[in-house]
DNA sequence: GTCTATACAGAGATAGAC
DNA sequence: GTCTATCTCTGTATAGAC
């Protein structure tokens, strides 16, 4: 079975979404990427907005659902948060969901950020059950949840920045130093 | 004297690119703004890109420089690091600097993109620098330096992602916790 | 469901007067 | 140096045939 109309619009804008942002990227370049002509674009989507909803609801999901398969397993607790924070990553092209939360169209529109803030939200609830796997209570494990998701984030910043992927590990490198404490570090 | 109409400009660009970012900002949108006409734009900034490079300079160092003045100082070097981390910040409204990253056009343009590396390598010089006062080694003074300035970046994307200002000081809390020891944890 | 053609606003820039 | 008028291209969407 042919891969259907919708589901090319969905990908290609997924793909967009992820290269240029939401605004930045036009229904004619989805119509491009994805070779649907225009007439199914707005059968399907009747506008762009539809069209982004679907498109970044599926690379939250899609991003969320990988990083939980990461965080659980057999390892001991620490080691599964530390090999999330030190997995490889696209450093120059960013988080796909993160990057989004620069873009005020996306902010601005309650439907897109919930998306976006479903992801995090969950991605840091996964990592604080990790931690308090660990034995810290709850407060703490939240806190440190936190930094541990923002610290890629802010890797991903650094290394767009500079345009040097070397600046995301590094970053991952003085936190996990701090994370595993003076035994590891 | 008159502020006058290329300053004017340039100010109004910063404040449009602070909110909007420099994509979403339309010469219109800097004429409107800054109550000057469309012929005194293109007459000091024959392109967008002139205006564009001129207002994000002046951001970088202005932000550049205030950071400076607050690492600096009398008080121990780890107080004026955990102070700088703990600065009240506009959580939602993103760092002026770190959130045109996102922005592929900027990213994309040598001019524009040194100027926000500069930020960058100049503000993680600068923690490093106090780090090392601390008596840390170089390499390990660099890596927790770059956890520094990533972990307030993406404080920022948790923030403006959630709209909820407490996700960025949480996620410094958690790093703090971290970065002054068992002594304070 | 999909196609081509068309509409209309705004972005970015130029022209030429003052 | 600043003004108004104008130009072209693209983003977004609609119309109506197949």
């Amino acid at each position: 079975m042919v891969t259907d109309s919708r589901t090319r619009l969905v990908e290609a804008a997924q793909q967009l979404f992820a290269q240029q942002g939401v605004s930045a990227t036009s229904p004619r370049d989805v119509l491009a990427a994805s070779g649907v002509g225009q007439g199914s674009l707005y059968h399907h989507f009747p506008t762009k907005h539809d069209l982004a909803l679907a498109a970044v609801a599926a690379t939250a999901a899609e991003t969320l659902e990988a990083a939980r398969g990461r965080l659980q397993g057999d390892a001991a607790p620490l080691d599964r948060v530390v090999a999330y924070l030190e997995r490889p990553r696209d450093a120059l092209g960013g988080c796909r969901v993160g990057r989004l939360t620069a873009d005020q169209a996306v902010v601005d529109d309650d439907g897109l950020r919930a998306e976006v803030a479903g992801y995090f939200t969950g991605l840091i609830d996964e990592v604080a059950a990790v931690l308090r796997e660990t034995g810290l209570d709850a407060d703490a494990a939240l806190d440190r949840a936190r930094a541990c998701v923002a610290i890629i984030q802010g890797g991903y910043v650094l290394a767009r920045a500079t345009q040097d992927p070397e600046l995301l590990r590094s970053a991952v490198r003085g936190f996990v130093a701090l994370l595993t404490g003076p035994a590891t570090a």
